[in-house]
DNA sequence: TATATATTTAAGCAAGTGTTTAATTATACT
DNA sequence: AGTATAATTAAACACTTGCTTAAATATATA
């Protein structure tokens, strides 16, 4: 957006200019962070997290307790890999996933709390 | 998908039956969790959230800050709303945003922990 | 080496998401 | 009342996402 029409939004009393030009800087301090949130907004990866918390598990494992094909599976699990949330290792013919470190446990623990006090 | 077709996804050693059967379940505990994170997954309503967190703003403040028209802030704060995770005061014709509760900062400060330690 | 199996990759498609522009609502001021 | 302004809503559009089917890899076994 253009200097111009971002000052035609509010005229008069608003933008608090001061408060704006502080706070401009600031917000780039979490700029990145959805991206780890977009990963955990698709319920099928939450529940792949949520099960890879408790134990490892193959691909076919998942799929069948999520009632999901392989190709959607490995798909999302591939995303978890590039994102380094989830890790594997190959035994024979099966890939077995695990958390690759607990903060995203502790993510979905804190938003299981939110959403009890929500009721 | 079909149980004839699931079965087909791994014939012989996979699944591991009883794993399978006992997490089925579990994971209905998460469902509906993942919304909340696709509420955080967008860097715009991240950013509005950070902001909320240190004081309330009128929807021009945000537009202004965000570099972003005035529709779009709106529309994320309708869903912000809707999901209960801001509230909002009329004060004259501006409408001041403030967070509902403490607890999407919470979230958000997670998410940058484990980002810090990603490097 | 040939076949079977667990997983991954690729291509295509339907549905969802975020933005823009234009029109509408709500409040304030003259 | 009439005009101006902050915010919301609606419609349209481009872009992304997640699934499906089909083909390709990688490992194990005969």
């Amino acid at each position: 957006m253009s200097e111009k029409s971002r000052r035609d939004l509010c005229d008069t009393y608003c933008p608090h200019e001061d408060k704006v030009a502080r706070y401009k800087d600031r917000v780039l301090e979490v700029a990145g962070l959805s991206e780890l949130f977009r990963a955990l907004g698709d319920e099928t990866r939450t529940k792949i997290l949520y099960l890879l918390a408790e134990e490892e598990f193959c691909v076919c494992d998942l799929a069948t307790i999520l009632d999901m094909s392989l190709p959607a599976i490995s798909h999302h699990l591939r995303l978890l890999r590039t994102m380094r949330l989830v890790k594997h290792r190959r035994e024979g013919r099966m890939v077995y996933y695990s958390l690759a470190d607990s903060h995203i446990l502790e993510l979905i623990r804190q938003a299981q709390e939110h959403f009890e006090e929500e009721r």
